[in-house]
DNA sequence: TGTACATCAGTGAACGCGCGTTCACTGATGTAC
DNA sequence: TGTACATCAGTGAACGCGCGTTCACTGATGTAC
């Protein structure tokens, strides 16, 4: 009944977490197809079949890399909200903030979420398709709250939902239990993919050359969408 | 002095182009890091060795390989760009579909340009960099040309250019010699970043589950996109 | 047109390598009395 | 607290595999006279 853990328990946790720390390593240097057990292993100083005691499979190690991701991103963001200061708008913008500043510095975390699936590896879906939803979420609640703030305005085009799409938004809702109206999934859905193309673009370098520094850029555009969603500026 | 082919030229540009056909198919069943230079052998019913008639190595196949896709992509924007009917306008729309629909109809091609890097390949970066600018001159060719025409009433916000990025896009501008206002330059970027959101979303599945037809959303927000750039809709 | 020679596509074996996974094992840590 | 036993982290060898690349070779195709 004793809830302290051992000397052992400890350690194992330790050699968990260290693994997945290696794993990472290794994709941090080759690209996030570059895990290998063995290299693991050596990089560990222990032997290949010892990581068998702590995952079942090379495929479950990448499941739990994945997941810790999504962790990771759902946290800052979670975190973010919580921390920001002022009214909705400003909160909002903080949160978008951070969404690109936690994809530049966890690039490999970013790509297990949203780049080339790995090679011969095949992500359980009943765990990854949520795990997507919940960074956005917290964006989508935010956007929620800014619409009913005095800091809207409805501006057309971007006022109502194209008819063409109400009806599938509505049944997503009801769907997944979301307490957003559906004005609010919309625009999420629309400003995640716009800024999703600059943070895509900014990861693999192809945005630099051009525009320089994709750090002002992304602000840059990004307040312009707010502004033409209806958001008032601070 | 003879420019005709003997048997074997034909024979070897035919091997030369189905071992690259290969390389695509395995490419297409495994991800982008899926070639292998065995693989196609194996599949072509020839020994590993003989590919090194054709390629110096498995680097020079997947710079190969990267080359085609770069080339196709251009050639597609540009065959697009000629076929084209009507205004200014509408022929930018055009092409800005065809962007879309060879994304989506080379989901490899377009990785292998826009993706994750190939684990342990490191592509000569001096034949790479000009390639990707190639199907984007076309795009913010045909923008000049709307800005130029009466379909265009310039529009806030996006009737100048932020004047943090002024300098930046002008010195571009010069740099590599393009025949465009640096006003055209900035909406090709942005409409570029946007867009390029949606395709990688909609690659990899994300967007599917939450717009159901992506295409129509693509469509949709493009136009959206393009009036708020001022121009005006057929 | 026929012959001698050069070219070169393709072979098959070999190299050294790293991979995921299994198995019977050892020895340290933890538990029950 | 001390002892007997159970647990289990980690080992080391082995499995069968596929990889990129090299090399000396064979034999078909092309060229020059």
């Amino acid at each position: 009944m004793d809830s302290s853990k051992t000397r052992r328990d400890v350690r194992r946790e330790e050699t968990y977490q260290a693994i997945k720390a290696a794993a990472h390593q290794q994709m941090a240097a080759g690209g996030t197809a570059a895990v290998s057990l063995r290299g693991i292993a050596a990089h560990m100083r222990m032997s290949a079949a010892a990581i068998y005691r702590y995952f079942e499979s090379r495929d479950a190690l990448i499941t739990a890399l994945i997941l810790d991701s999504f962790n990771a991103l759902g946290d800052a963001l979670e975190q973010a909200h919580h921390t920001a200061q002022g009214n909705a708008v400003q909160r909002l913008i903080a949160v978008l903030e951070t969404y690109r500043a936690w994809a530049v510095a966890h690039p490999i975390d970013f790509q297990l979420i949203y780049g080339n699936p790995i090679p011969d590896y095949h992500a359980p879906p009943e765990l990854t398709v949520p795990a997507v939803i919940r960074g956005f979420v917290v964006i989508i609640g935010l956007i929620e709250e800014c619409l009913h703030s005095t800091h809207y305005t409805p501006r057309a085009p971007y006022a109502e939902i194209p008819p063409s799409m109400r009806e599938r938004l509505e049944a997503r809702i009801q769907q997944d239990g979301y307490t957003v109206s559906p004005l609010a999934l919309y625009l999420g859905v629309v400003g995640w993919s716009q800024l999703h193309g600059i943070i895509m673009l900014e990861l693999f370098n192809h945005l630099q050359p051009i525009v320089g520094d994709s750090a002002q850029y992304y602000t840059v555009q990004m307040h312009l969408m707010l502004s033409a969603f209806g958001l008032t500026m601070p």
